[in-house]
DNA sequence: CGCATCCGCTGTGTATGCACACGACCGCGA
DNA sequence: TCGCGGTCGTGTGCATACACAGCGGATGCG
């Protein structure tokens, strides 16, 4: 118990399973069985499943029970234009309050892009790693905490979005290129630009995920 | 139990208590206290608490339990970022999307706001009416659950924010005539006069709070 | 008189038991 | 054979009991 909260280990489980597409949407989550496979009992797994309902990750089966949220292609849609609202906007911000030391190294860390993205297998953690950093760095700067929680919680739907398309060695190049710009904007205290850099990278990740997705995938109820 | 869950009553119940400032900022929620007040076991009362916590409106207190979450005059300007962030954009998909009637009946609505400005006391709510109305089809016409879900938990903490301020008729008056503006450029199909429109509108509303609220005000710790 | 330590209290976190609602299955009757 | 009703099982929602940690006060020692 002092190590960590029973609760909070279900939750970040839970979170990662679905975040990972271990369950998948339309996965009914029951309580009894949940907490047996990991190890707690059903009061802190119904607070975790209760958190994960407030992320939107699962819903309340109007029957009985939660399920895993769907996720289409018009899902990942819908997300981004979430995402194109709070990114841009924080991109504003974040050119504005003028922070330069970790927007530094990111901008040397996306120019020496290449080193993670040789490997084949490890290309997509190294950049999924990276930005991670530029994400924090984005947080940390704008400071706000109804925006950053905003954008937390739309990270991890994010996250769904990656196992829904394969991501070319090609375009991972081209995204890095693309954050570069909204990196050297923000140095440069360019608003406008860090909006509509950000604007034009949203708008090609999308279009690439739409190009390398199935065609359809994840209904509900499946 | 058949009408409905202990612990949606007693999220609802803290919900509004917090809103209203019945439960002022830095109150601390004890769950024995508050399960008592409300009729309801601790169970159901932790459910209601973490979502609340979800919600960003009580914050764990580092040694042990929740408080109400602080709300100064720099957690509203911090609130208007988030809001000009998601409602502009929600104003230029709403614009896209070409659904009329609702908006045709708001817009009738608001150009005859002066029937709901007569009564001095009563000119809140209903321009808080409307208002909500106006928020309801916004929601409706953008159709975007990830969007909705931020719009709808964003409501809660602006409303936390009338009572920091006192709104003049005449504010209200504007108010009303700069929904008007967003109103018809929605029905124009307008995206971007929508979305500056809406711009216009939060900077003056923002103006407003600072002009008329109280020089300091309700630290976490106060 | 000051400080450290021990003890008890308070309150959270977790586990478990209980009640009820919904659905499925089975048996009976037409 | 098909329709209907009753009964049982499954699973959630709630209540309560228990364990433990942090804190404050009291007490004893220096």
């Amino acid at each position: 118990m002092s190590t960590e909260r029973a609760s909070d280990r279900a939750y970040a489980s839970l979170r990662a399973a679905i975040v990972d597409w271990e369950l998948e949407p339309g996965t009914v989550l029951q309580e009894v069985e949940q907490a047996a496979r990991l190890g707690v009992s059903r009061t802190p797994l119904r607070e975790a499943l209760s958190r994960l309902a407030s992320d939107g990750l699962v819903e309340p089966l109007p029957g009985r029970g939660l399920v895993v949220s769907a996720f289409s292609l018009e899902d990942v849609a819908q997300l981004y234009e979430l995402r194109a609202a709070l990114e841009t906007h924080a991109a504003r911000l974040a050119a504005a309050r003028h922070r330069a030391e970790p927007f530094q190294e990111l901008e040397a860390a996306f120019t020496r892009v290449a080193d993670v993205l040789d490997d084949d297998d490890e290309a997509h953690h190294g950049y999924y790693a990276l930005v991670a950093r530029f994400d924090a760095a984005i947080d940390e700067a704008v400071g706000n905490r109804f925006l950053v929680a905003d954008l937390q919680s739309m990270r991890a739907h994010l996250a769904r979005a990656r196992r829904l398309s394969r991501r070319s060695q090609q375009r991972l190049t081209s995204a890095a290129a693309e954050h570069l710009a909204i990196v050297r904007a923000i140095l440069d205290g360019d608003g406008e630009l860090a909006a509509n850099a950000t604007h034009v990278h949203l708008s090609n990740a999308l279009r690439s995920i739409r190009q390398t997705a199935p065609a359809a995938h994840a209904s509900e109820h499946d």
